[in-house]
DNA sequence: GTCTATAATTCGATAGAC
DNA sequence: GTCTATCGAATTATAGAC
């Protein structure tokens, strides 16, 4: 069968990135994917150079956070839970593939950490914290949010990836809150440099 | 220089952890491995057999989680967080292990939530839950702190690998303790199929 | 625009000498 | 107990016919 080249790059395009989110990147092969693209693999190559170009062109990625100065400052954790669920149900590919190559290839987790910086601080910052704050904060949301993706849509934990998203939302949403405008620490604890002493467990220091 | 079979696969099984979880599973090679041991590769096949067998003796893991029935009621989310790094600061390459290579190996994942089935759930089912509560209430937890391990131990993500352990303890405390023990939304929301409407986004249905 | 043929590596695994 | 030599399979990538 003979395409056009615009349909070809589109096929080959939405293969690689199933393939990618699927098995990852040293599994997903220029070979499997021009088998499920229904193509020779040598095409892949014309189209994209190598299997690094075809890889930068299908992760592409954006977190759209929303603005959340326009949201009621008791909402902003259920939003925001609210809205990465909303992004992912309806697309996963681009969450997989970035968790499934990022503990590959450093380049990804450079790329996580950019997306990081560039997207979810800055939308935190603009909540009116300083910027030191606002990094922590950011970085508390990160852990959760990855970790429930980890968990519901490349480990899929039976008890969270059942769950249906207004249950997870309602779980999470006062986690983030609390990550996003709370005092560090409600039981009593202060922010200082360690609050170990609040648990009663000795705990090694980060330098050990 | 010649050793003893002993010290030999000691030697081997160090090394090969440190590969795994550095490299994970397609990238940490038998001749890698065999070069860092400073030893030829066949002798990782004479004594592992096969590079499934090498794995498998390098990766043993166990959560030791400790009887959260003999802590007080409020303190069991700060212990458990407590718990958790305290373990890992100590020795990550297991939790990294896991972690690189369940994203590509089913059989791994398929470790990872028999680990969460058999260690976790039980032990906050002896907190008194019912059985299916304690499986959602060891699921989110699974969230958190896979996550929090990915972040720091994985991703190496700044705020998050350069925060002390007491600092991040003492944020995770809290959001453990109302896993574990509070009622599903503190904010209002019912526990039934959806609570969606506590948010000011629609929401996708878990079936779509 | 599509495919065949093949080069150049790299890997896991085996056989066997010492 | 250790190593050399090598097989067979799989991969990315290139050259070129049609």
């Amino acid at each position: 069968m003979r395409r056009s080249a615009q349909d070809t790059k589109q096929v080959i395009l939405a293969v690689a990135r199933e393939r990618f989110a699927a098995d990852g990147y040293d599994r997903a092969t220029i070979r499997s994917i021009a088998a499920g693209a229904d193509i020779d693999p040598s095409m892949v190559m014309r189209y994209f150079g190598s299997k690094e170009g075809l890889f930068g062109a299908a992760a592409e990625f954006d977190l759209d956070v929303p603005d959340l100065d326009r949201v009621a400052r008791d909402q902003v954790g259920a939003t925001l839970a609210a809205h990465f669920f909303r992004r992912w149900e309806q697309d996963s590919a681009s969450l997989r593939i970035l968790l499934r190559t990022a503990i590959v290839k450093e380049a990804v987790a450079d790329r996580i950490r950019g997306i990081f910086a560039e997207q979810l601080v800055p939308a935190i910052t603009g909540l009116g914290e300083a910027p030191e704050t606002a990094r922590v904060r950011a970085g508390l949301v990160a852990t959760q949010m990855l970790g429930v993706a980890l968990c519901r849509y490349v480990l899929r934990m039976p008890p969270v990836s059942a769950m249906d998203t207004g249950e997870i939302v309602a779980w999470l949403g006062p986690t983030l809150q609390r990550y996003l405008v709370d005092q560090p620490s409600p039981s009593g604890a202060s922010a200082d440099t360690n609050g170990a002493d609040s648990v009663p467990f000795p705990l090694p220091e980060s330098g050990a």
